[in-house]
DNA sequence: TCAAATATTTTGAATTTCAAAACATATGAT
DNA sequence: ATCATATGTTTTGAAATTCAAAATATTTGA
């Protein structure tokens, strides 16, 4: 099967628009099936809180490219719900630190599974060092952000 | 510069979340610097419409994952502010049919030039051939999603 | 000590979404 | 031809998510 280098760049870009489309809904499905009430939004939210150095509100917002405001309501809510703890910090006493429960970490390994079984797929049927150009392109598109 | 299977896969991951979690933001960025005045939901459904074979409000709600009631919210505001017109399907007069204005055209084209520059940026430095490994790849995770 | 900087929450408003009800038109069985 | 059912769309009412700006709390530096 051969393509010319206009035609796959055309290709590429509509995969690329039908898996941004379908990823959101497609975790949340698989999400729902393993119970948990949760929404992607809450979910990222936790994700965000797990990934990021120091956990306070300034910075899990800063990753997830919200404003300080919006995350305090994601927060109340997730607070509510017992997904999270809120402490202050206290060598800097303005700071809020938040935590994640037990009940957190049991829906972020099911979120983990989903995406273990997402990338299995993406690396079925590559060769060895084939790997290499789909991180390559991964990052120059990762990088193409940056400007 | 080698890698383990398993670290080529965690990096693959997280290059694919770090990508999603940009693109809208990075896409709205642009758009407004071309003096865009739509959102980025909003363009997305003047591309649903520009894609669809038939624009009827089922078929545009389809590809765009979202209720019937969803879309008519999206079309009042795009018909009052001249970017789709609407008109009844004269065969089925059920149907209401959803045409794009030149003012739709205009922006559709600044969206499109984004899309390129990206995907230029993905094929940079991309060899002969390797273009297929990201094909392949990219068709595996669009896969996945049908399951 | 106190003005400015930093961190967070609150407030008020806009956007986007859904499910269910209401409405319009078409189709198929009698 | 008529009417029950199916299909297509809009309306309604409510919830979730977001933002900017104002308010509050704490720290820092002059």
């Amino acid at each position: 099967m051969k393509s010319s280098v206009s035609e796959a760049k055309s290709i590429v870009n509509e995969l690329l628009v039908d898996i941004f489309n379908r990823i959101l809904i497609i975790e949340a499905e698989s999400m729902k099936k393993q119970n948990v009430k949760l929404s992607m939004n809450e979910i990222h939210v936790l994700e965000a809180i797990e990934k990021v150095d120091e956990t306070s509100m300034s910075n899990i917002a800063k990753k997830l490219h919200i404003t300080v405001g919006s995350l305090t309501t994601a927060i109340n809510t997730l607070y509510q719900k017992k997904y999270v703890t809120r402490e202050r910090d206290e060598d800097d006493r303005r700071k809020v630190i938040i935590k994640l429960t037990e009940l957190s970490h049991e829906v972020l390994k099911k979120h983990e599974a989903f995406h273990e079984q997402m990338i299995d797929a993406v690396f079925k049927e590559l060769n060895v060092g084939e790997d290499q150009v789909l991180i390559d392109s991964l990052r120059n598109l990762s990088s193409f952000f940056n400007r």
